[in-house]
DNA sequence: TCTTGATATATGTATATGCATCTATTCTGC
DNA sequence: GCAGAATAGATGCATATACATATATCAAGA
């Protein structure tokens, strides 16, 4: 029972979503034990790293439409993890962790490193770098158009 | 108004999400007057190149969760444009397009092959073919672990 | 300032996605 | 051939995702 050959797709978009499918499997899987999902700890991570930012600049950084983070956002505020206050522009919404989502953050962080790091040694040191450069330049350029 | 900083994500799993974003986005646009979406087409070529196969098969060509496919399929079945007949096995669904199911594909591939070259051409055949070579390997190396 | 147009987010709707569990069928060891 | 294990797919449930549209707010001009 050998797995049926996989066919190399010949579509760009099917490609990437046939990859995203598979690591987030993997990183869904290691993150699992905290009731995370790897778009939360995303989500989590692209805070912590961004400090407090509108809904819209969120969406924008991490190319999520700003209407669906108004239904991920929702599921996470009310786990407690997100704060968010209204700024000058009173139409916005400026998000942050909260205390419990830093600390869920930090708990599971180990958990995404050896996730990493496993994959990290898998493909090894040259393949990792030029898929992390390349998934992160095509972002760039496909959004710059 | 210049769009924020996009980070560089750290995160391989983030990464290609976000990447899968920002292409399905392109791809869903320029097959939107098809009432098609990029997923349901990617079905469609899946079953264009491979013939008849189980559902199961097809899920994992495409690393799609088996029972995932039976939503999607039957929308396109609601459509016409997939049949499905028993196996020998009879637990087994062959899938197949129908003839309707082959003419929207016919229908929809220019206007794929015209994403396809509008972004080939703007990331040069280079990098265009780093990434989908760099797609399909690690498809496949995460699927073997 | 009033109006008009733009912007930020929310809501309705539809699809995409996977896990846990269930049913029907097949396979395996006896 | 039969009992129990394994497999294929269906269903219940929850999240992820985006578009069209609605609402609240802001900004620019008369």
């Amino acid at each position: 029972m050998s797995k049926p050959a996989r066919f190399v797709l010949p579509c760009m978009c099917a490609s990437f979503r046939r990859a995203s499918r598979v690591l987030t499997q993997r990183y869904d899987t290691a993150l699992r034990p905290f009731g995370l999902r790897t778009t939360q700890f995303t989500l989590l991570q692209a805070l912590s790293l961004a400090g407090e930012v509108s809904q819209g600049t969120l969406g924008e950084i991490l190319a999520i439409d700003s209407t669906t983070l108004t239904r991920t956002l929702a599921i996470m505020g009310r786990r407690g993890w997100i704060t968010s206050r209204s700024g000058e522009d009173r139409r916005e919404r400026r998000l942050s962790l909260s205390e419990a989502g830093r600390a869920q953050f930090k708990r599971a962080l180990p958990y995404w490193e050896k996730a990493q790091r496993e994959l990290h040694a898998q493909l090894g040191n040259k393949q990792w770098n030029k898929l992390l450069n390349l998934a992160n330049e095509v972002t760039a350029e496909v959004t710059a158009s």
